[in-house]
DNA sequence: GGGACGATTGAA
DNA sequence: TCAATCGTCCCA
């Protein structure tokens, strides 16, 4: 794992996630993830893609349930993340976007050379101990701006069958060029 | 209390 | 192609 270190505080603010998930997810392509490691070694990648879950309508939103203990976490304001675990074994990662009562969140599938949503949490140790971990203010994560805008392509998200077809073509995954 | 299923991954 | 593996949610 290549060390980062933090120059300036270019931390992203409340304002960046306080927006419809639509223009967040994309946005957040190019920006740093920032994640101090348990050995005290902090971390920093590029996330080069993401996919959005846009409220209660959205059939392939967790939300789209309703509030129970499990999505009550992506009604909070935007900027805290929602973690959860799929299939027995991989935690994904995931920051709540717009205001409160607004259930959306972006799901972080992949990092500069960290290929899938698992494999992001597992290279970064993020587990169900971040639900709900404020990106505005914690220690241990956070996001940065870099000052670069990649440019990117947009597709159907992955994995959400159960969705149905409208909501399964919905070109909500969006991937960094080159990234 | 029981059972179906999943925003995935890695090995056969 | 397919098993791993367990939290969540729905139904009884």
């Amino acid at each position: 794992m290549s060390p980062y270190k933090p120059k300036t505080n270019n931390r992203l603010q409340e304002d960046f996630y306080i927006r419809d998930v639509l223009e967040v997810a994309p946005a957040l392509l190019g920006k740093r993830l920032v994640r101090v490691m348990p050995s005290g070694e902090t971390a920093g990648f590029v996330i080069t893609e993401t996919e959005a879950y846009r409220g209660t309508g959205d059939l392939a939103c967790h939300a789209s349930k309703g509030i129970t203990p499990r999505t009550r976490v992506m009604f909070e304001q935007g900027g805290v993340l929602y973690m959860y675990l799929v299939y027995g074994m991989h935690w994904m990662l995931n920051v709540v976007t717009s205001v409160q009562g607004d259930p959306q969140a972006v799901l972080i599938r992949g990092l500069e050379g960290v290929d899938g949503p698992g494999r992001v949490t597992r290279t970064l140790a993020l587990d169900r101990s971040f639900n709900e971990e404020c990106l505005l203010s914690s220690g241990r994560i956070w996001i940065e701006e870099t000052g670069t805008v990649p440019d990117y392509t947009t597709h159907p998200r992955i994995g959400i069958d159960y969705a149905g077809e409208y909501w399964k073509s919905r070109p909500w995954r969006f991937l960094s060029t080159g990234g």
